[in-house]
Parts: C-alpha cells; sequence; structure tokens
DNA sequence: AAACATTTGGAAAACGTTACCCACATCACT
DNA sequence: AGTGATGTGGGTAACGTTTTCCAAATGTTT
C-alpha cells in the first residue's frame, strides 16, 4: 500500500484568518475579490498572505468554486504546428489567474475519452480540444459537462466553439499557385478517410475537397490524382513513392500538411530528385520549420498563433457565460510562397 | 462576478453507496483496493460503479488521498528532444492509473515558480521538471513538498533524483569522430553563461567541458575556440557567423545540440557553403529530425525516450517511499554519424 | 465452553475552501 | 424620530471523498 504523504503541511485559510483576526470567510472574500469587504480588512487580509506566504489549495476550491485551470488535449507533441497554437493559448491566459495544462489525446479515440474524462475528473473549467478525431456525440457530451472549444474541427454543434481556418479555400489558393506557375498535373497527398463524419468535418477531408474543386475550376479535372496515405512524415514519404511511380507523374505535389511535405521532400532526395527543380512542392500550416532556410517550404499560413488566442478568448467568454450561443470562427488563410515551387519542368 | 457552473450534475459515491446498499466506506475501500473487503461487496460495489458510470472526483479525493497526477514542466514546446522524453514518460505510466499532465516553465525561474507552483497547488502527487534554470535551493524546496525527478540538470542533490545522459563525454565522443577524420580547428557553439551554479550543473556548460577537455586529449588545445550564444536555432546561426568570421575559421563546428547545429546549416547556406563540403556540423541529442533525409544530422543520441521511462520509474518509486534516498543516474550517450560530417577539404 | 485472533462493515470526523443567509451598524429619506 | 436601504462581517453548512477507530461476527486455540 502507498505510504502517506510525508509533506511539510502547508498554510491553510484557518491560519490565515487567525493571523489577520477575522473569519475565515472574510480570508475566501477577499482572495475572491467577493463583495462585501471593507478596504481595511482587504489589506489586513492581504498582509497576513504575504506574511504566510499562504496560497489556496486549487483542489480544496474545487468542491465549491473554481480551479481556475485550462486543459489543452493535443493531438502529438511533435508537429510544430500545435506549438504555435500553443503559444496563441499561453499568451491569452498570461494576463488572466488560470493555469494552461497540457495532454495528449494521441488521435486515437479510446485515448481521447481517457483523457477528457481525467481533465473533467480533476475540474478544469475549461477544455481546448485540438484536432479531437471522437464521434460528434462524444465531444457533445465532453461540452455537456464542461465548457469546450475545439479547434481543428469543422463542426457547427451548438453546444461549443470552434475556431478553424477556412481549409477548403486554403487548398484552393495551393492549386491556383501551382497552375499560376503553368503546373497541370498537380497531385494532392490527403489523410485517409472513410468515416462519414470525419469526411464531412476534418480539416484534411476539406482540403481534399478544395484541392479537387479548385482543380476543376481551373479545368483540370481530367489531371486529379490523390494518393491517400497519412498526416505524418511517413505518409508523405509513402504517398510521394506512389505518385512518383504513376504512368504519368505529376510535376507538382500539394501536401495536405506541412509535416507530410517533409516525407515529400525526403522521399525526392532519395529518387536524386529536387524540389522545384524536378517537382514542385507545396505544404500546409506554415510550421516554423518551413521557413528553415534548407527547406524554404511553400505553404498555406493558418496562423497557428491566431488560432490559439482566438480559442482562448472563446473558452474564458464560455466558462463566463455558459449557455451562450456556440461561435463558429473560419480564420482566412494566406498563401506563403518559397523555394519548392516553381515552373515545371 | 463568474456565474455557477450549469454542467449537469455527476454521479457521487453516495449514490453508488445507496445502489449497491453499502456504506460510502466501503465503496471507497473498494475502489482503493483497501483491506477489509469480501469478495461478495467488491462485486456489488463494482456492479453499482458500472451500472452508474460513476466516477471519482479527483480533485475531492485531494483532501485526504491522492489525485493520481504526474506533472511534467517543459523548457519549450518546440524542441523535439523533449518530445522524446514525454514519450517514455507516457509509455511507462500507460499500464497505471496515473495520468501526465504538462506545461511549460519557459527557461526563466520567475515562470518556472508560477508554474511548479500551480502544479502543486492542484495536488499533483509528483513533478518531473525537464532542464529547469531555477536555483538549487528552489528546486529543493519543491523537492521537499512534493516528489520530484529532475531531467537535464547534474545535480547531486539528496532531495530528488536526477536523470542525465553523460553530457562530457558525448562532447568528447563528437570532438573524437571529428578529429578522427582529420579536423584540428574544431569549433564549438556554447550556451552562454555565467552563474556558478549553472556552470557547475547544466548540460550544455558540461558539453563545453567536454569539448574543451577532449580538444585539449587530442593535442589539439591551441585550437580551442568557442562562441557563446544560445542553445536555439538563431543561436545557432548567429554562432556560426562568428566563427566564420574568424580570420582562422574552423573546418568544423561542434553545436551543443541538435536544434544549435540546425541554425548552423542556415548560415551555411546563406553563406554559399554547405556541410561536409565546406564545414562540418555535428549536434547533439538525436531528435528525430536529425535523421531527416535532407539534413542527416551527425550528432549524439541521448535516447530521450530512456531518459523518459527512467524518470517515470524514479518518480513512482518516490511517490511510494518519499524518504527514499536520492538516485543520480547517468545514461551513456551513443555517437551517431550522418551525413554533415566529412575530412576537412 | 471460554478466551483469543482475525475479518468485515460502517459511523463519524477530517480535509480546505466556498456559498448561503442573516445580524448588526450606518446612512439617507420622509 | 421612524422607516427603509445599503454595507460589512461572520456563523454555518455544503462540497465528495478518505481516514480513523471500533463494534460485531466469525474462526481458531486451549
Amino acid at each position: 500500500m502507498p505510504q502517506p504523504r510525508t509533506a511539510a503541511r502547508r498554510v491553510t485559510i484557518v491560519e490565515v484568518a487567525r493571523h489577520a483576526g477575522v473569519s475565515t470567510t472574510a480570508v475566501s472574500k477577499v482572495l475572491r475579490n467577493a463583495y462585501g469587504t471593507s478596504p481595511q480588512m482587504r489589506s489586513r487580509v492581504r498582509a497576513a498572505v504575504d506574511r504566510l506566504g499562504y496560497r489556496p489549495s486549487a483542489t480544496a476550491r474545487a468542491l465549491r468554486g473554481r480551479t481556475w485551470t485550462v486543459g489543452v488535449m493535443l493531438p502529438d507533441v511533435r508537429n510544430p504546428f500545435f506549438a504555435d497554437i500553443l503559444d496563441g493559448v499561453a499568451e491569452h491566459l498570461d494576463d488572466t489567474e488560470y493555469q494552461l495544462l497540457m495532454t495528449c489525446g494521441g488521435n486515437d479515440a479510446t485515448s481521447e475519452a481517457r483523457v477528457t474524462e481525467a481533465m473533467i475528473d480533476r475540474s478544469m473549467d475549461g477544455l481546448i480540444l485540438i484536432a479531437p478525431v471522437s464521434s460528434p456525440a462524444h465531444l457533445d457530451g465532453i461540452a455537456r459537462t464542461v465548457p469546450t472549444v475545439v479547434i481543428g474541427r469543422h463542426s457547427h454543434s451548438a453546444r461549443y466553439d470552434t475556431v478553424n481556418d477556412d481549409d477548403f479555400t486554403g487548398a484552393g489558393l495551393v492549386v491556383a499557385h501551382l497552375a499560376g506557375l503553368g503546373h497541370r498535373r498537380i497531385a494532392h497527398i490527403e489523410q485517409h478517410e472513410t468515416d462519414r463524419v470525419r469526411l464531412a468535418e476534418m480539416p484534411n477531408a476539406l482540403r481534399a475537397d478544395g484541392y479537387r474543386h479548385a482543380m476543376r475550376a481551373h479545368g483540370l479535372g481530367e489531371h486529379i490524382d490523390i494518393a491517400s496515405t497519412t498526416y505524418t512524415r511517413d505518409g508523405g514519404h509513402l504517398g510521394a513513392r506512389l505518385l512518383l511511380a504513376r504512368p504519368d507523374p505529376p510535376t507538382a505535389i500539394f501536401a495536405g500538411a506541412d509535416v507530410v511535405a517533409l516525407g515529400v521532400l525526403d522521399a525526392l532526395t532519395e529518387a536524386g530528385l529536387s524540389a522545384p527543380g524536378d517537382i514542385s512542392v507545396a505544404g500546409y500550416d506554415d510550421i516554423t520549420l518551413a521557413a528553415f532556410r534548407t527547406i524554404s517550404l511553400t505553404t498555406v499560413d493558418q496562423a497557428g498563433h491566431h488560432i490559439g488566442v482566438t480559442a482562448a478568448g472563446l473558452l474564458l467568454d464560455r466558462i463566463t457565460e455558459p449557455g451562450r450561443p456556440a461561435a463558429h470562427v473560419k480564420l482566412t488563410p494566406t498563401p506563403v510562397v518559397r523555394g519548392t515551387t516553381g515552373p515545371p519542368r
């Protein structure tokens, strides 16, 4: 059996009250900025708090009030795009009393359920779920329990807010850019999807839709060519190899995410090819590594930082006003042309 | 003022007890696997728990027991080396009841203090601090309050465990590799340090020491050349520019971390140079990006994953036995030779 | 049968804080 | 002076769970 904690006893509100010569209710009111305390009282309590180094126990507070905690569920710590989002969230929370705590859902519905339950059981005040793969019903259930904002999921639920970029339009920007350079055989690497709900909501599916639509709009419908793998570097690598093995290989590849494009560049290097000399390569996300000089990836900037700031703002609003109607924010992407795209040979 | 939570009421232990026709004490004992419950009792309670979908409130538990939470403080979410460590920690915790929650200390002592306090106030059962910059006294204070394991800090505190690789030896491996290729002018990029404690404990300082020692051991003492910047990509970029501007530029650069090496490669590309054709470049960490085909970085593998697994094991031990003598684990690094190093021109 | 040991179940208090409600004092208006 | 409004402070209970301690039943030994 685990042994009891032997940590030093922390200062409690009872000791602060005794030290200040007031009730625990008074101390609590002062700390919560609650109505009904005089300036003198506030001053006395604050002096006692400082003198004793008192900090409230967030877990004790949870039984009646708030823990002042915002939980963020990441799909994966490796994709630098999520780091951009986190920077935005952290920046927005910096001037508040909220503490940001993160954990990973691992792109797996069972794992996501375990993680969101863990955050709820710890009485987190609100959750930001990034690119969750769980069913819409499950997400609704979460949002019914705790204020929730979802990023990277084109849902129109009435129960939670969403923040996304316009993935459909963003994909169109890439195709327009490549077509503008003269490319006609423009291929796409998508995340393989079969689930109908995911096909309607996930960013990768909308990017593939945007690609198809833009290709037809540029009169290139007959050149539509999609390799279905995964949004990982390995998925990019495999996708590129599949596309290069075609009877009529593409002259340009639009990878649905920057990490996928990195895998494409890997595969080109192995095949003794280069971008854009042999094949143009474009990604999506504008992760910080995309600007790395040796890579210099053409991509779409979906402003991860701005997404994070916006999501955090919506969540704090929803914590304050839980029944507020859902907001679904769609940000406008911008193309970022760098060194991996050029005219076809 | 914030409005009250309007979330649905969750099932409590009182309802489970009523449903099972037993006391709340019995339910609690069954869930904690405490002594003093019969098999029939356990069966009845478990059936009621399943039927009602009951989950204990971790925050209520905190007032008398454990929250079953492990907190990890990261310096930065961007460095992929920390993702390797996290994978190891997560893997070790996977078969336990502990939930991993992460947050960022931002490489700043004030920010670290705020974050560790937040984790302690939320009654986390134990902390893993990765590359903290706080003073030794501060770390001791934390460890006196909550079971703590520190990674990336060569400390011999009696109060907390540490897990590190042998940075001194690792640096020697790089110098040996480069000297073996025939390099004599081997330069190093270090994190600038002036604080005496940090010079004694931080991995970057030990790598610089290891570099100096190895250079002298290879009879290259007169060629010791160090650029002091920061362990960031920008620091690598600046360091490379400083070294290239020397009257006698180096033929090889040992950057103290892989992210620093990426900045060096950036600077070389801008100067129209390449590695290893013009200058050999070696890093440290073996982040997953080091194996990226376009980069193919020569580096030192400090087995982030293994560090994570080891740290998690030590922490769970320390939670079980808080007064246990401190363990200071030092792992052996291995060189990884790839495409950025070769014989000097 | 009596004495002792062990197992099981549960009443009550503890944990640290907030929410609720009310008593009392002071101020403003008629 | 009497009445109503407002501000301040605090007593008490609630929150959901674990810990502590003991009573009662059952099993074992003399």
